[in-house]
DNA sequence: ATGGCTGAAGCATTCAGA
């Protein structure tokens, strides 16, 4: 089962981009983040006609975040739990019926929390405890789950191409940085970092400054599993080429292969 | 030292992103 992670920067601007990887890369599970739209806007037509199923959390203009997937979605469950007076549509989780199981998957935009010292970056902070008290909820159901998604955390120098022009910056702040190595430590497998080791593994570059072909990156989009999903896990890709393409997001899909026997 | 670009809303310019 491939299962992966995209921020999109809005659905509509990008959806060529997406139906075309969808085509190329065949994910039996999508993972979508920053949809910028209302869930009556968001293209499910064109989606479902490449053999997905969708649940949709939308928001006008800002977040949004959606789970595709091939395999029947049992259960759609929008927000986390405690965050029913929160407008912002950051989170939504399903449970996945395959032949070889269930998977539980979690979509997450965690909030940016630039600028530091402010509101913003309280509420990021925030946020990461809540989806940690969650977390540990449902690793305690000892099922395979994962949670992908825009982190919006740089987790450790080796993150960053350029990890010194960050210090200032909500992405790599200590509190930042401990809060995700608090969620891991609850039992998470880093997909990604469990499969490669080193530098210059990026999900995402600023559309300024020619970041891109500057490789100025970092990786902030991640996939965390738990140790029964971890248990299955056989490879991990960053599809880095769709960044180059006209008019891309600034954010690359990320997907890990996991030993399920779907369809 | 700073800003650079992009998308949404909406029609000039602001907000937000990271």
């Amino acid at each position: 089962m491939r299962i992966a992670s995209w921020n999109v920067n809005s659905i509509k601007a990008h959806l060529g981009a997406v139906t075309s990887w969808l085509k190329e890369r065949e994910p039996d599970v999508v993972c979508l983040q920053e949809l910028k739209c209302v869930d009556e806007a968001f293209p499910r037509t064109e989606i479902e006609d490449l053999g997905y199923n969708v649940a949709v959390h939308g928001q006008k203009t800002y977040n949004g975040v959606a789970i595709l997937s091939k395999n029947p979605i049992d259960e759609a469950k929008p927000r986390l739990p405690g965050d029913e007076d929160d407008a912002h549509a950051r989170y939504i989780e399903a449970t996945i019926s395959t032949t070889d199981g269930a998977v539980r998957v979690a979509s997450i935009y965690l909030p940016n929390g630039n600028p530091i010292g402010t509101d913003k970056f309280k509420y990021k902070l925030a946020w990461m405890d809540r989806l940690a008290a969650h977390a540990r909820e449902l690793l305690a159901q000892e099922e395979p789950l994962v949670l992908a998604g825009d982190f919006n955390v740089i987790p450790t120098p080796l993150d960053a191409e350029f990890p010194d022009k960050w210090t200032d910056d909500a992405l790599f702040q200590p509190e930042s940085r401990a809060k995700l190595r608090e969620l891991v430590s609850l039992g998470f497998t880093d997909a990604l970092r469990a499969v490669h080791d080193g530098k210059g593994l990026y999900t995402f570059w600023d559309y300024q400054a020619g970041a891109f072909q500057k490789n100025n990156g970092i990786r902030i989009d991640h996939l965390l599993l738990s140790p029964k999903a971890a248990d299955r896990l056989q490879s991990v890709g960053i599809d880095k080429k769709v960044r180059a393409a006209e008019k891309p997001s600034d954010h690359v899909p990320i997907f890990a292969d996991l030993r399920f026997a779907t369809r």
